[in-house]
DNA sequence: GCCGTTTTCGGCCCGACTGTTTTCAGTCG
């Protein structure tokens, strides 16, 4: 029953939570390793692992052999992994939060569990403040401490959110910027998964060569804005901002600037396939070089195009660092061409004050359009703001500023709704008159979604699907959008799937907008600005369709408006 | 548990920091 498969992230999750309870049980570091990497990759899978697993094919996928793709069917047939139900009925349900609390690893939750049979965080808490948990061999005064610390603050028990990419970026390059004016500094870079430009980010990376690293770390925990030093030492610092951002430094000598950088942007799964790969072939690679084994000599570079050149392969953006296939395509020299932000010709989704939401004239968004020096741009105000003499009125400001503002184009479009019931809330004859379609769900999220988009995309006149999903990062989930099905019908009936820009949408998501790229669906990237400085916002969809591995040819908006006419419906 | 231009068995990335230690295990990224 196709309705009922678990989906990725839940597959995943039970995974994860397989490998936090071996740990517990002390089983070799390499199994549970090997959950760890199943479950990232089920979570990186844009189709359905779960049916993957029914045919047989999951266990095609890189980390998946024959043993995980049965557990994975275990979790279709009876809802959990057997081994999982066996285990949850031995390790209390709590001992696993213990892992959350900083410094405690599966080593310590053990100890504390099976010596003290402490099994609650409450248990937990008590045991730190009687002070029993140092009569541990290797626990001591700090530990109990920080339990203590920890354990109140109930949301530092998870680690601290993931900030989206929209808000981190600014203050990380503006950490940057100062850092770069001290006197030691000499190169600074931002790097880690802001440098890839995921989504979300936990700790902001920064990286940096200097005379003096001493130096330069201490100025850097000293900032005016540091509420707290976590860690510090000669070449290497984190402190958290008032904001709640944590910024870890590190500092190496200039001449393997390359190495460093590389290192800290990571993923840390793309390093570890890099290391491995390096090492069958005789090469140790750290941050600080890649040494032969067999001579113990040592290559540094000054630049990642250096150090991927010595290990044979291309040179590969910070986006595809995922250990998504980029190690192989970049060793056989087939790495994508990857879209960049300059490419677009026009933004194709942008509100204005006449819908109720836009916070800036048309007059303002349009002009802010012309000065990015855009070709073309669609004005795609909300249908339901647009009855009755509104829509005429709306269109008659857009023909009177059009002669002003040629030869940059200004194209009529609408952001007409999916209703309930999968039929939009404006008439057939007035998206007729329209140049530009965007079809977009906002309302009962849990009606159906995949038969809803696949009905709009029936319609003519519908040329887009804006925000598939509909998740709004860390506050609503994504729909339970069937997307092998709405990429199958956007490719028979012509129409385009949306990157929708908005820091905390960004939707399509880096791995379906890979996937829609693939089986051939065009993609437009558009900004969804509701005001001026939102126009910028292609910069993270543009981050976007680059992490989903898309060229300029893949992005519809990068053609003029003539080409992209005729890529359009009839 | 996974995987193979040295292997279907025997390996499996690498280094910094912390706390508790007198040389290191555990944790973290």
């Amino acid at each position: 029953m196709a309705t009922t498969l678990p989906r990725n992230a839940d597959v995943a999750e039970q995974l994860e939570l397989l490998a936090d309870l071996l740990e517990i049980e002390g089983e070799a570091a390499f199994r549970v390793l090997a959950y760890r990497r199943a479950a990232q990759r089920v979570r990186d899978t844009g189709g359905p692992v779960a049916q993957l697993a029914l045919d047989g094919k999951a266990k095609e996928l890189p980390g998946i052999g024959a043993t995980i793709q049965d557990k994975i069917v275990q979790i279709v047939n009876t809802g959990e992994i057997e081994a999982l139900s066996k285990r949850r009925k031995t390790i209390p349900p709590e001992v696993v939060d213990f892992l959350r609390i900083p410094g405690l690893g599966p080593k310590t939750v053990r100890k504390i569990w099976q010596e003290l049979g402490v099994s609650t965080l409450a248990e937990l808490k008590s045991a730190a403040r009687d002070q029993r948990l140092r009569t541990l061999p290797g626990l001591g005064a700090k530990v109990e401490e920080n339990i203590l610390k920890s354990v109140g603050r109930k949301k530092k028990a998870t680690g601290p959110p993931r900030t989206l990419l929209g808000q981190a970026l600014p203050a990380l390059l503006a950490v940057v910027d100062v850092l770069r004016e001290h006197r030691a500094a000499e190169r600074v870079s931002e790097a880690g998964s802001a440098r890839r430009r995921r989504e979300t980010v936990r700790d902001l990376d920064i990286i940096a060569t200097a005379s003096d690293p001493a130096a330069l770390t201490d100025y850097f925990t000293k900032l005016s804005w540091v509420a707290e030093v976590a860690a510090k030492g000669p070449t290497k610092a984190t402190v958290e901002s008032h904001e709640g951002f944590r910024f870890d430094l590190r500092v190496v000598p200039p001449d393997c600037y390359g190495n460093l950088l590389q290192h800290f942007t990571g993923s840390k799964d793309h390093n570890i396939a890099l290391r491995e790969d390096a090492q069958r072939r005789g090469l140790s690679v750290s941050e600080y070089g890649v040494t032969e084994t067999e001579s113990g000599k040592v290559f540094t570079a000054e630049t990642e195009e250096e150090l991927y050149e010595r290990l044979g392969y291309a040179f590969i953006p910070p986006e595809l660092r995922e250990n998504g296939g980029e190690l192989e395509a970049a060793r056989r020299g087939e790495l994508p061409e990857l879209v960049e932000t300059g490419q677009l010709r026009g933004d194709l989704h942008t509100h204005s004050h006449w819908s109720a939401d836009g916070k800036n004239t048309l007059v303002e968004m349009v002009e802010a359009a012309g000065d990015r020096g855009y070709a073309y741009y669609a004005i795609t105000d909300h249908s339901h703001y647009l009855r009755e003499d509104r829509l005429e009125a709306q269109a008659k400001e857009i023909d009177r500023l059009a002669k002003r503002v040629a030869p940059l184009k200004l194209l009529k479009g609408v952001e007409v709704n999916i209703k309930a019931d999968g039929t939009l809330d404006m008439p057939d004859e007035l998206l007729a008159e329209r140049d530009w379609v965007v079809a977009s769900i906002h309302t009962a999220f849990q009606r159906e979604p995949t038969e809803r988009v696949i009905a709009a995309m029936e319609n003519p006149h519908v040329d887009v699907i804006g925000h598939l999903t509909g998740r709004k990062l860390s506050r609503r989930e994504p729909m339970e959008i069937d997307i092998e099905r709405v990429v199958e019908k956007a490719l028979e009936t012509g129409t385009f799937l949306e990157i929708n820009s908005q820091p905390d949408r960004l939707d399509l998501s880096d791995v379906n907008a890979r996937l829609a790229g693939e089986a051939g669906v065009k993609i437009v990237v558009s900004s969804d600005a509701h005001q001026l400085k939102a126009l910028d916002y292609v910069d993270f969809g543009i981050a976007q369709a680059r992490r989903g591995w898309l060229t300029p040819d893949q992005i519809a908006n990068t053609r003029t408006w003539a080409q992209l006419r005729k890529l359009m419906k009839k």
